[in-house]
DNA sequence: TTGCAATTGTTATAATTTTCACATAATATA
DNA sequence: TATATTATGTGAAAATTATAACAATTGCAA
């Protein structure tokens, strides 16, 4: 398989222009050209069409891209053309947020189970789900085919939590817990960390304070 | 002033770095090498020096970094050394979970109100607070010096918000709609994409998965 | 048909970011 | 005091990523 090495950035990137394609058809639009693609996102052309060659040819020169057919393939490239299966684990205030959240389902994820390791939360109905004791988690991953864990313990728990999803066959993890997690180099692991965005805004507007000094 | 452009890979890894080493100071750790942050961090020891290279020299070569003196500065050029009053703009599932999270205070950020624009919402109490009008917003911003907007709103309604938010006189914005919004070019504004992370996990997993083939 | 306008895919160039390697400085030891 | 050890700060090299420019292709109109 010949795959060429393609930056993270292209990737996220992928995942923007997918949910505009998704927004232009929605709205009824049927052909886009990278400008408007472009200008729709905040990026620059070029960008847009290099981005895209990473993964083959989908437009049409001197016409455009078919919106309907483009926001099939980024569906396909993002591995979206299927269902997967999350269990979410720490049902406290952002665990709940994010069962209930609707957004989740749009793009083929499903909310599975939920757990915690409080008893005072487990049996708790939220959404559709009850809590799960934690202990459960390693035979319901299996019957759930649950390939992505979210964690969404406190900090401190958040590791040992990680250890225990590794163990159960989770192939992915993702991280709410502001800390830097160790799993195996095979499994796949990021982070939303919102301290750091808030301090990148932070950070430049101190530096704007600065400069106008 | 003579400040060289800094990479935001770099503040990124400031804000990582800087909690790292408050969880250190916390455990009575007073020295640290670039080796040991790099190791606790996950990146590599150069790029930590690096990193600390654009801001001034703060080790003594041969011994390493003093903690509680480093993670100061990193507080300092983080912009946080000083309280940032926030407004929450969407009192849902989203933004009572951002409003009751303790997260916030322990660096510097301050929930000074949140707005919805739902009757059936406003006045509700959320933790310490109660729900303003979205009407209000002009005015608290103002009377509460509140600097950072997070918008936590409905996708339709983002953009909207973001509006009205600079006309109040907001200079960063915290987005966790998945919306490419437009703001003037001296607004700060980053967002939180849960669902990009999330395609992120999946794109690789079926990198993977296709590699295996 | 032929020429023109539009827009892609791609190659070349530029910019940015990371890694590497080592000179420099501090501390400890004999 | 000389020597060995440790670990920073930094300039140069390498790698990565983004931008720019343009040849190739399509559709349309004359
Ligand atoms: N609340 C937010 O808006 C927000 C935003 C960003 C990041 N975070 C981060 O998300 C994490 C959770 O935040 P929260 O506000 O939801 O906290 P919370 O205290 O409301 O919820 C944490 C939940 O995890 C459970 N838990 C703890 N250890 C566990 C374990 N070992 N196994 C199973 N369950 C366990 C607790 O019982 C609790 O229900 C924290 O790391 C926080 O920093 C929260
Ligand atoms: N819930 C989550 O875990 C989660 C996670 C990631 C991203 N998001 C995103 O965050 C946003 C909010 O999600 P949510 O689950 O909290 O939705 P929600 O429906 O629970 O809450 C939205 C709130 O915004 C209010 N609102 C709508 N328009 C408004 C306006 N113009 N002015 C003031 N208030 C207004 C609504 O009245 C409601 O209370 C969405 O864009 C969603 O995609 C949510």
């Amino acid at each position: 398989m010949k795959t060429l090495r393609v930056p993270e950035a292209t990737v996220t990137r992928m995942s923007i222009y997918s949910r505009f394609l998704e927004r232009l058809d929605r709205n009824g639009i049927t052909t886009i050209s990278s400008n408007e693609i472009a200008d729709g996102v905040g990026v620059s052309p070029a960008q847009v069409r290099k981005d895209l060659a990473y993964f083959g040819e989908f437009g049409t020169r001197g016409v455009g891209y078919n919106v309907q057919t483009l926001l099939k393939y980024t569906l396909r490239i993002l591995g979206l053309d299927q269902t997967w299966q999350l269990a979410i684990v720490g049902a406290g205030n952002l665990g709940q947020a994010l069962t209930t959240s609707r957004g989740f389902n749009a793009r083929g994820f499903h909310v599975a189970c939920v757990f915690d390791h409080d008893t005072r939360r487990v049996g708790q109905r939220i959404g559709q789900l009850l809590v799960q004791p934690l202990g459960q988690l390693p035979e319901l991953a299996q019957k759930e085919n649950i390939r992505i864990g979210v964690i969404t313990v406190n900090n401190s728990m958040a590791q040992e939590v990680a250890n225990i999803m590794v163990q159960s066959g989770v192939q992915a993890i993702l991280n709410f817990a502001p800390i830097t997690l160790r799993v195996p180099a095979n499994i796949e692991i990021r982070n939303v960390d919102l301290s750091i965005t808030l301090e990148l805004l932070t950070f430049n507007l101190g530096l704007k304070a600065a400069q106008s000094l």
